[in-house]
DNA sequence: TAGACTATTTTGTATAGACATTTTAGCAAA
DNA sequence: TTTGCTAAAATGTCTATACAAAATAGTCTA
């Protein structure tokens, strides 16, 4: 069974879903401590515990005498792809084509719970693949998806539609979040990409939202010497 | 008279100046909550609410039964931005400093030539800089710039404005072109990095316009346990 | 010596209550 | 009508205490 979870977070999950799912939108009051506090059977400042949470994490804002309220999240100009590796590499004028190592439906543990912003144990569909560029494996794709989103997900012939596409078909994608850096991997992935643990690779953990759900958390491995990660921004204004 | 802070600020305050001075450094336990309550006064629950925010803040890190630790914090760049590094490192607060290593005027060869989009054997400005962040090498910057748009380029006092302050004082900065990968590094990079061979790194390309000119093409080198490149895209029309 | 148990340290969660501060609304007085 | 006072609603801070859970170090036992 599930370790259960503490009361505050309970309190957390409950007021994210809410927000999340639109149900409460931007500015919106959310009930006061005491009235959550009497709501899930707990004591005010274990209310505000919770509520003092997603605060800091920008969801919601307060002020004294007033109430708290959905923060209304501001907008951010630039553009970049979801680029999707299976034009690029047809771009190039070369064969694409994945395996599909692990396509299964988990309990949320507590980094992924976190990081896709699910309730720890509830279920979330992963799968792997190593996608190729003319044989030459070239990205190894670990991902996390948000059921609620996109039911349909590990039902797709990954070949015909890569994940990324599925998403993108799903639902309109707002939110893209990079985080890239040089490291080394372990053995395992180094045999499925075909190279050896000293050779230098590209992390990117990709994170996906559609207004403000978030949808897909992807860890993406490049061999260093086969991928070369581009951006261009433009700013009219500048 | 000001407002007297709240005790857990007071708390923070007092923590968050022993990190920033560097008297604790990464991964120096602090002070147990009883002791720190004692020490100010106030009770554990008051020091438990300082640490807590702190550890949300991502500057502490806590284990149950070991203690409360300094997050060992890898640099986060944004990856689209126009970012300084001068004021990523401070806003860490962390000591910036940088070390010119070469300074010139060199006739373009061909890959510098076409990279800049200038004519072959014309002048163009050359630097190359080391970044330091509390005396640990982050980036290597090896820099051109094409002396037409920032004529005074080269006489800059780089540690009071970076090569990128300079070029973006000089002109409107309209496009950014970043091509990122991960690689390894000659021996002549790496005793500058302060690291071994076999360390992987970030590279990443960036070429900067200001409208249709090509202002600065710059290779600028991470090693890859010290950086992490971020970016967060928000399209309000998807 | 290996393994199991125990005590200690430290953080994690939770409670019930107290008083302070901020904001608004309503009412009364000038 | 304007001003000032007061009450209320709501968050902000703080305490003293309790027990749970995790990690470690030491001790006892087979």
């Amino acid at each position: 069974m599930a370790t259960t979870l503490p009361h505050y977070l309970q309190i957390q999950h409950h007021l994210l879903e809410k927000i999340q799912s639109g149900e409460w939108p931007a500015n919106h009051q959310i009930p006061v401590e005491e009235q959550l506090a009497k709501d899930f059977g707990v004591s005010r400042m274990t209310a505000n515990k919770a509520i003092r949470d997603l605060v800091q994490q920008g969801y919601l804002t307060r002020q004294a005498g007033l109430g708290t309220f959905v923060t209304d999240r501001k907008a951010e100009s630039p553009l970049l792809d979801v680029h999707n590796i299976a034009d690029e590499v047809r771009s190039r004028g070369h064969d694409y084509r994945n395996d599909v190592l692990t396509r299964e439906v988990i309990a949320a543990d507590d980094e992924i719970a976190l990081r896709l912003g699910v309730r720890l144990g509830s279920q979330v569909f992963h799968t792997c693949l190593v996608h190729y560029e003319n044989d030459t494996p070239i990205q190894l794709e670990n991902r996390y998806v948000n059921p609620r989103w996109v039911p349909g997900y590990l039902e797709t012939d990954f070949n015909r539609q890569t994940p990324n596409e599925v998403l993108v078909a799903a639902c309109p994608i707002s939110d893209i979040e990079h985080i890239v850096e040089a490291l080394l991997v372990d053995a395992e992935t180094a045999e499925w990409l075909a190279i050896d643990t000293t050779t230098p690779c590209l992390s990117m953990i990709r994170r996906t939202w559609s207004g403000e759900q978030l949808i897909s958390y992807a860890r993406l491995i490049h061999p260093g010497d086969r991928y070369k990660l581009r951006s261009s921004v433009h700013r009219p204004d500048a």
